[in-house]
RNA sequence: GGGGCUGUCGUUCAGCGGUUUAGGACAUCGCCCUGUCACGGCGAAGAUCGCGGGUUCGAAUCCCGUCAGCCCCGCCA
């Protein structure tokens, strides 16, 4: 084929009966070769789609010759007549399934090793093998639409943001490493010897400090780079889409964000999503759903029994609510027909998170079956059965514990059991705001106070008092949305006074010379006029993730790592040459 | 750091102490085939059973360690 003008001036998947007569140049991959002896098929195939392209010896021997050498995923460049597939071998299954392309030229513009699986949908291949491969894997079909619907998703929120009155702003990828937070990512500089920059976890203090510029409206698609341990909704870099905003109330920055959301699901999904979405204190988060991101597409809520039980008899009961614990119950419907060894299997789950045990009764119909029910006074279980609306066919089952470990142990519970009773509706998307979080909690291992969302969040008016008097009773301006059980962003309004910032950094046990070196940019610059501001930050990858229905970010990411934060493809990271650590000082030990 | 699942031809599964010369499917290669589209038919090639130890007369199979992939706990302001 001579040296032409274009390369191709149509797509694969575009071409259609309207078409009919034309000719055509594609340009594509051998998706598969039917070679029948003497009439060849190939199925092109070009980022839109597959079309169906026909070499018959008759009508031309050179090009035949060349339709028996194609092999698997050849880039080839074909010419040829879009025309009318004869009356019965249309292909329904086939957007292009009509018509066919009868070949009047050929080129095959480059061959192909035999790919280690095949290029689509629904392949059963090792994970790591994609990974490795991931040129490959990024040509399925799938792959390609879950770029794409990361992009458009993308777009909405840029073009949503910008007809907001948001400016997008770069801000450092080296930077300073601050306490508090995850482990950072550390770039040693060259040229300051001992010195080194730090990889942002987010660009909380730059989007604050361009408020005090008077920005006003910021975002940004940020990287942020956290180095701990790598889960199906965790890598260690991940895209936030960052925003900071003046002048602003928590009510204005949340119904914004609904808008926006509602657009990119609008957009993107072309569906509808309701807002204002509902709105849960933490408190009563964490009591009824035993979490801070409460999968609301099933029920199984957890109930306090502790009154009730409170002097009961039954010592595990009464003991744990006497010395500051609670009891806590999931009423699980039907659940009378888990067997002993399904509920041996869940008693292990609370154990192996942290419980001493796991307390049942199983409803039967003139009876109860139940090791603790002999403990209990009739009066007792009568309130407890009361309180969980608990019928025949149902299960009780309980934990005695301090609230923290209840909680953390009837809410995967929860999850477990809802996953096993296929209780999940996954065509639903339920949104909740978690709202009035506490500003700090205590780490028992560091023993010292940790902010809950990060030590610049605002704490609420009645709250300013109780950061030196009740720390803990302290709540916070922040605000998380989360969607079927996962947290998709979190914000809160900022602190913006020299005063209250440093009473904050003083409860988190920062020092003043820390406090000087590590924030002193944000505390000088508070003195200089800043406005009241707050923001939020949406996980992108676990926004896609969720769009597309996927059960892992990397799925949604070009280029992911493993579990063990390795780059199949290019084998990162890597050693470096002894030059290269010379230069920078660094000697491994 | 801890718990769990999985590593067998290119891919995906089977085999789980001894007629195994490790089997099937898909892919690959060869021959045949003019309307297929998961084309079909016949045939062939392809695996030191992740790696290292150990137990045993004998190990893909049992045990220990290790590495890798995945899920979870810790961790992730």
């Amino acid at each position: 084929m001579n040296q032409e003008e274009v390369i191709r001036t149509h797509s694969a998947g575009d071409l259609s009966v309207k078409k009919l007569g034309a000719e055509v140049l594609l340009a594509g991959w051998v998706q598969r070769r039917r070679d029948h002896g003497n009439i060849i098929f190939i199925d092109l195939r070009d980022r839109n789609g597959i079309v169906q392209i026909v070499s018959n010896p008759t009508q031309n021997e050179a090009i035949h010759k060349i339709a028996e050498k194609v092999r698997n995923e050849f880039v080839l460049r074909v010419k040829g007549i879009v025309s009318r597939r004869p009356k019965g071998t249309e292909n329904p299954n086939l957007l292009t399934g009509d018509i066919e392309i009868i070949i009047s030229q050929m080129d095959i513009l480059n061959t192909s090793e035999t790919p280690p699986f095949e290029i689509e949908d629904n392949v059963n291949v090792d994970e790591g093998i994609r990974l490795k491969y991931r040129y490959l894997d990024l040509r399925r079909p799938e792959m390609l639409k879950n770029l794409s619907a990361r992009y458009k998703v993308v777009k909405t929120v840029r073009n949503f943001l910008d007809k907001h009155g948001f400016i997008e702003v770069e801000t450092p990828i080296l930077t300073k490493s601050t306490p508090e937070g995850a482990r950072d990512f550390l770039v040693p500089s060259r040229l300051q010897p001992g010195h080194f920059y730090a990889l942002p976890q987010s660009p909380q203090l730059f989007k604050q400090i361009l408020m005090v510029s008077g920005i006003e409206k910021y975002f940004q698609l940020a990287r942020c780079f956290r180095d701990e341990d790598l889960r199906a909704d965790r890598q260690p870099e991940h895209t936030q889409i960052d925003m900071e905003m003046s002048f602003m109330t928590q009510d204005e920055i949340i119904s914004l964000m609904e808008e926006m959301i509602s657009t990119v699901f609008s957009d993107v999904l072309e569906m509808e999503i309701e807002y204002p979405f509902e709105r849960l204190d933490y408190d009563e988060s964490m009591l009824r759903y035993g979490n801070d991101k409460p999968d609301l597409r099933f029920g199984l809520e957890i109930k306090d029994v502790s009154d009730i039980i409170a002097n009961s008899e039954f010592k595990v009961f009464s003991n744990a609510v006497n010395s500051g614990g609670v009891v806590r119950s999931i009423n699980v419907s039907g659940g009378s027909s888990f067997s002993r060894s399904q509920l041996d299997e869940l008693t292990e789950l609370a154990k192996s998170l942290g419980a001493n045990g796991l307390a049942w009764i199983v409803l039967e119909e003139n009876s109860l079956k139940s090791p603790i029910v002999k403990f209990l006074k009739e009066e007792e279980v009568k309130q407890i059965n009361n309180r969980m609306e608990a019928k025949s066919g149902d299960l009780l089952l309980f934990v005695a514990d301090k609230p923290s470990t209840a909680a953390d142990v009837l809410g995967n519970i929860r999850l477990k059991i809802a996953e096993r009773l296929n209780l999940i509706d996954h065509s639903q998307y339920k949104f909740i705001w978690i709202v009035n979080p506490p500003l700090v909690e205590y780490d028992d291992e560091e023993k010292r106070y940790k902010a809950l969302h990060h030590p610049f969040t605002l704490p609420t008016e009645e709250s300013i008092d109780l950061i030196e008097k009740d720390p803990l009773s302290a709540k916070a301006k922040a605000y998380d949305l989360v969607l079927n059980g996962v947290e998709i962003g979190g914000g809160s309004l900022r602190i913006h006074s020299k005063d209250i910032q440093q009473k904050v950094f003083k409860l988190l046990g920062i020092t003043e010379e820390e406090m000087q070196e590590k924030f002193g940019f944000l505390l000088d610059a508070f003195e200089y006029g800043t406005p009241p501001h707050g923001g939020i930050a949406f996980g992108l990858d676990r926004l896609v993730m969720l769009l597309m229905k996927k059960k892992s970010i990397r799925d949604v990411i070009a280029f992911p790592k493993t579990e063990t934060a390795t780059c199949l493809m290019t084998e990162a990271p890597s050693t470096v040459s002894e030059k290269q650590l010379r230069e920078l000082q660094i000697r491994k030990r």
